[in-house]
RNA sequence: GCUCUGUUCGUAUAAUGGUUUAGUACACCUCACUUUCUAUGAGGAAAUAGGAGUUCGAUUCUCCUACAGAGUACCA
């Protein structure tokens, strides 16, 4: 590449950005970013009438959450804004008009209601209605009537929109970098509406037009978008432009069954569709997001990554400068991928695992403060111990809980199976043990308990499965010796003593 | 319906016109280790949608069928 690439990501604020819209922006920057590149983050809000407040704050937080930030966009001007196509309005009738002149594009006339019922009356028969070659020159439009009729229209204020006048019996051969080569025949396409009687272009006009000004060098978009390649190549060629490289990344199916993955899917299935955490404005309907749910943004850009793309080694866990140096578009998956929460999980806990220690013990202490608790346990010793099982931060509450706050109920599965008749002597006899030992270090209690209960010549769970329940409260958690350690012989033994009395 | 795109174990994917008994990861099953729960380690089961053609040879190239997805708005 001789040019350092600009690519854009173009959403739409209509709601919260949906991890398929990160992994857009996510496969945007990290190609941009692998050749130098600059990211800009255009805000595609030509319909007021979709227009969901909140929404474009949504997708800047996000972004920055996942690490992904935009080097241009809204509150970041630089030589190409503004950013918003709202803001923009102006620049698009001319271009318009340009279309006109050149005769690529014309006026027409034809009412919503009209198109609708044309619509219907096809359908009737079973046929579609396509506004194209074949009866543009038939329909309420500047091709079918006289310079006269058309000013007098224009002059009277009836409302028109312009479309697109695409060429006829032309077989086009467009290039999309992970598809390859896709033929299609213009007589297929129909005239697309480009700028709409309100004043503002479609997303088609005003799309070319800002990637065009912007000297956007590579589209990188959802597959959603193929079938308006024709349109925006020929768009491009009637402009004048130069067209820039085209990449459609394949879709995010869901999990299971048919379809893109959508929002009720998440709450189907119990994970997260969107980054963040988002209240609708309207509903007050609260969908969850990744950011909330515990996630690190590295384990949900990692698996985003994967989502339609592979290194092509075996390597899975990826830092974001590694995903940024492995990245190729030439590398990515032309099928829908379906998507597995599951595999997620997968990533947070491998991407939780590799976080250094400190910031673990961060997090605990963090935790406690805010449960209002003050220990003086060594956090150190504890993340050690407990983090191996931990997949989320609120696993270092959930796994460590217990030495902080004697249990005040027992699991009662676990007391039937391990409480006996003679437990409670057994368990008596075991405080004597342990009140006579000086050094309570994990190894030394070891020792001596083990010891003593090889002479006892019973099974080392009739003591160990009871004692388990008295410190913990059920049969989880770290080595036994090493939690008796860390909460001191004393508070060993008053658990002990306290859930014989209650059992 | 029409147009476009796609189809390798349940899922995500790797590989190559022959060296493949089609590799890896998640999930699943078994065992080991923790005399607990995880985690981990070892092992197991599991796939080239179907049919033609090109070829000495095809999962890989071509075509057809099936299935799937997207688009088909004065939405993006």
């Amino acid at each position: 590449m001789t040019n350092k690439p600009r690519v854009r990501f173009a959403p739409s604020p209509t709601g919260p950005l949906h991890i398929g819209g990160v992994r857009t922006a996510l496969f945007n920057y990290l190609f941009t970013k692998k050749h130098q590149g600059t990211f800009v983050l255009r805000i595609e809000d030509t319909d007021q009438n979709r227009y969901v407040p909140g929404a474009e704050d949504y997708v800047i937080v996000a972004l920055n959450w996942c690490n992904i930030p935009f080097d241009e966009g809204p509150g970041k001007e630089g030589n190409y804004g503004p950013y918003r196509q709202s803001e923009r309005k102006h620049l698009y009738k001319q271009y318009a008009d340009q279309l006109i002149q050149n005769g690529h594009a014309y006026y027409a006339f034809d009412t919503s209601e009209e198109l609708d019922l044309h619509r219907k009356q096809h359908e009737e028969n079973g046929k579609t209605f396509v506004y194209n070659w074949h009866n543009r020159e038939k329909l309420n439009n500047s091709l079918s009537l006289s310079e006269n009729e058309i000013s007098q229209k224009i002059n009277s204020g009836e409302p028109y929109v312009i479309r697109f006048k695409c060429p006829v019996d032309e077989t086009l051969q467009l290039i999309d970098e992970v598809r390859g080569t896709i033929t299609i025949e213009t007589n297929v396409l129909d005239d697309k509406i480009l700028f709409k009687s309100d004043g503002m272009p479609t997303y088609h006009l005003a799309n070319i037009v800002d990637d065009h000004l912007m000297e956007i060098t590579h589209v990188i978009r959802g597959e959603e978008w193929l079938p308006s390649l024709p349109l925006h190549v020929l768009l491009y060629r009637s402009l004048g432009w130069e067209t820039p490289s085209f990449s459609h990344l394949p879709l995010i199916l869901k999990p299971t069954g048919k379809g893109k993955l959508g929002k009720r899917d998440g709450i189907k299935g119990g994970f997260p569709v969107f980054p963040l955490q988002w209240i609708d404005p309207k509903t007050k309907e609260i969908a969850s997001g990744y950011r909330e749910d515990g996630y690190l943004p590295e384990a949900v850009i990692n698996m985003l990554a994967f989502l339609g793309w592979n290194p092509g080694t075996e390597q899975e866990i990826f830092s974001l400068t590694e995903l940024i140096q492995s990245f190729d578009l030439g590398r990515v998956n032309k099928a829908g991928a379906k998507f597995d929460p599951e595999k997620t999980k997968w990533f947070q806990q491998q991407h939780f695992q590799n976080t250094d220690d400190s910031l673990h013990v961060e997090q605990l202490k963090n935790i406690l403060q805010n449960k209002n608790i003050s220990s003086s346990f060594d956090l150190n010793k504890i993340v050690g111990l407990i983090k191996e099982r931990a997949v989320f931060t609120n696993d270092l509450w959930d796994l460590s809980s217990f030495l902080f706050i004697a249990p005040s109920e027992y699991d009662e599965k676990a007391i039937k199976k391990a409480w006996k008749e003679d437990t409670a002597s057994l368990m008596h006899e075991l405080t004597r043990i342990l009140t006579d030992i000086d050094d309570f270090s994990s190894e030394n209690v070891s020792n001596i308990v083990k010891s003593w209960i090889k002479s006892k010549e019973i099974g080392f769970g009739k003591i160990m499965m009871p004692l388990r329940i008295s410190l913990v409260g059920s049969l989880q958690g770290p080595d036994l010796f090493e939690i008796m350690s860390i909460i001191s012989k004393e508070e060993t033994i008053k658990r002990i003593e306290s859930t014989i009395e209650k059992i």
